[in-house]
DNA sequence: CGTATCCTGACC
DNA sequence: GGTCAGGATACG
């Protein structure tokens, strides 16, 4: 599910949820979710109430009055679920967080893929990330920056959250056909007019959640996906078949044909 | 740089 | 049974 649009919904969600409620209990259903916390961690958290739910990136930030945070990465398949403590548990929940008023938002995961920790005041919850795409100090030079000392092609790099942070794997391929630049373009070889298209390409199939401020986009057309898991089948625009090749252990669905180096 | 790894489920 | 999966990281 999650790339930045599906975090940024579920953020919301989530904020919903449990904004300035209180903890009254945090259950693990699932060992993976010891990689990153510990049952006292948890314990720990009892009797806190939630000042904030920020996303930054894919990551989601619970933040808590007395200065702590929860961090929350979905990875591959993590979503919320709100309900009443007194619900059946939804299928392939991993945790829950229960609040005093009886609200209960689980963390559902199919993959068990997801990661949860807490975080002391000062001890940062986060890794290193480039700027959010709807950060207007993100411009096609400083874009290009960034990609000056990368090596390989540009789709993977995409990847690498120190570049933009919440660019995931369907949406690269996107951004990529609608800019008409090949996921094999050399990434510090583009120059900034490309850029400049990849950029505004990226913010648009992203979402409003990335675009720049006051920037409103009207149709939501439902050629969003226009390539992602389109092997074989007709380029929207150009109707020869998309291709799909591995990079960086990667799928990636492009056309050949009107995507250039 | 590529590859393996963490997990489970869907689909061929 | 094998392959694939919208992510990230640890390795060689």
């Amino acid at each position: 599910m999650p790339e930045l649009p599906e975090v940024e919904r579920a953020a919301r969600i989530a904020r919903r949820a449990a904004l300035g409620k209180t903890l009254a209990r945090i259950t693990l259903l699932h060992p993976s979710l010891l990689r990153r916390v510990t049952p006292p961690q948890l314990h720990a958290l009892v009797g806190a109430t939630v000042a904030g739910v920020l996303r930054r990136g894919k990551h989601q930030l619970l933040e808590l009055e007395d200065g702590r945070t929860i961090h929350v990465h979905f990875r591959m398949a993590g979503d919320w679920h709100i309900g009443r403590v007194d619900d059946d548990l939804p299928r392939q929940a991993r945790a829950t967080l229960e609040f005093t008023d009886g609200t209960r938002v689980s963390l559902v995961d199919p993959r068990a893929l997801s990661t949860l920790s807490v975080h002391e005041v000062g001890d940062s919850p986060l890794p290193e990330l480039g700027p959010e795409p709807s950060d207007p100090a993100l411009t096609p030079s400083s874009l290009r920056a960034a990609l000056a000392r990368r090596n390989g092609p540009i789709k993977p790099v995409l990847l690498d959250q120190r570049i933009i942070a919440g660019v995931g794997n369907i949406y690269a391929s996107e951004a990529l056909w609608r800019s008409r630049i090949s996921p094999r373009a050399s990434a510090s070889g583009l120059r900034t007019a490309r850029l400049a298209s990849l950029l505004a390409a990226l913010r648009d199939v992203l979402g409003p959640a990335a675009r720049l401020p006051g920037r409103y986009k009207a149709a939501r057309d439902s050629a969003r996906i226009a390539v992602y898991g389109r092997a074989g089948k007709p380029c929207r625009r150009c109707s020869r078949p998309i291709s799909r090749i591995v990079q960086a252990g990667r799928s990636t669905f492009f056309c050949s044909s009107c995507q250039r180096s």
